[in-house]
DNA sequence: TTCATACTTCGATCGTGATCGAAGCATCTC
DNA sequence: GAGATGCTTCGATCACGATCGAAGTATGAA
């Protein structure tokens, strides 16, 4: 017995429902201060600041000190990863928070996941990026092509910082309201940057909701064009029977 | 704030020692009845029956009677792989169970993951598989070939059967030890059903690990060739050092 | 310097949940 | 039937950890 890596640690961590607020509140992707922090778990500012410390020790978070605040975000992009995976397994099994918030659509249609996009717009870019062949690969092995690095580049997307740095360009992370992968890695937060600085989309105050603006809607649907038959549409309803 | 599911659910089923030890050993596969699992995790049977009952009541796990045998497994394929992508997450991180047992280098080979093949000999296979367009499909959407569905056919895998079910055929499932994917799905679980039922791999007793016989071995290593320039070399590289 | 803000540490309280003994129920064997 | 085995329920204990008040530290503002 006592086989493999101990998740037990890991559950302990997520399994304070106060710790879970905040780390479900750092998956917006803002760093946010220890108040800030706090008022979202709706404890005290030393209660947050004990499981702050916690969070940290085990890994999940880290803390950036700015003349006196203390700005926390989630560890890495794996930490973000890991959360939005157990946030599909919680939301198929129906363990939503009491009421399904007002907020609710707008999460399902566009949101930030830690620095990338997801929902159903998150979904909708992956499929077509897929489709147009800018990304190709197999199983979970992603990249990108050769005209998908053209046609990237002519975004105003700068290449070789992103293959500088030692994270994946591409990945896939599974979507919890879709329940299909959408695009993760560095790319992935490039083009979520570039939406914000075109002024396509902008985050909803205090949500992890994104609203894109009308131009954005439409410079959207032309960059990432669905695929009019697409070869996936059975698998796809594989995946929704499941 | 309280945005989207609940995940303190889950993580405080997880967090306890004793339920975690009980999950990991569910996920070798094997119904296990109540009086094992109190074994495995170190506690009175009195504990784990109340253990038991909650993560039923999470939905975790399922039980089936027989006769004075209480039967526990876990509640479906979901479940295994949010567990087991919740191990590589902990793997990663450096959170062994103290000391990695003499059994690691075997579990790392091959092992159970709830119903199907997975370690390095799991992910080998779906290498093979995509290589040799058995399997296609982008992202996280596999399916098979008209070429491979002959091919497992020609297996002696009843193809009819598994589609035949609601569960999906094919699906990804993230390895914990070569944190790379491997196959998951009906067809994944019927290959592994396969190597049993042909003698050409077997259980370790009380263990996840999978021991192939020299004939297993080598068929293995001819139904399953490895790309001789494996053009994915670059991305698997990135996900080593990611 | 003085005051205010942001946060941590200490210490005490308190509740929840893990644990197990004992008793009860169901099923199988003889 | 009697006895044994497998498991659940009840009840009591007990420890850990979540919580917050109070005090202490660091940084910025006046």
């Amino acid at each position: 017995m006592k086989e493999g890596p101990d998740i037990a640690l890991i559950g302990s961590l997520i399994g304070d429902p106060a710790r879970a607020n905040m780390l479900t509140a750092l998956t917006g992707g803002k760093a946010l201060t220890a108040t800030e922090l706090a008022g979202t778990a709706g404890i005290t500012l030393q209660t947050a600041s004990s499981h702050l410390s916690k969070l940290e020790a085990g890994g999940l978070i880290a803390q950036r000190k700015q003349g006196r605040h203390r700005y926390f975000t989630l560890a890495d992009d794996d930490v973000g990863l890991m959360i939005e995976g157990l946030m599909g397994f919680a939301a198929y099994r129906g363990f939503t928070r009491h009421r399904t918030g007002p907020k609710d659509p707008a999460l399902r249609k566009a949101r930030v996941c830690y620095n990338h996009l997801a929902g159903d717009y998150g979904v909708r870019m992956l499929d077509s990026l897929i489709a147009e062949e800018v990304i190709s690969g197999a199983g979970d092995t992603l990249h990108l092509t050769a005209s998908g690095a053209d046609k990237m580049t002519a975004l105003g997307i700068d290449l070789a910082a992103l293959t500088r740095s030692r994270r994946p360009v591409c990945r896939t992370c599974l979507d919890w309201s879709e329940r299909r992968s959408h695009l993760a890695g560095s790319l992935g937060q490039a083009l979520l940057t570039l939406f914000f600085d075109k002024g396509w989309a902008r985050r909803e105050p205090d949500s992890r909701a994104i609203r894109f603006t009308d131009t954005g809607e439409m410079e959207f649907a032309k960059l990432f064009p669905l695929p009019a038959q697409p070869s996936i549409a059975r698998h796809h309803q594989q995946a929704v029977d499941a």
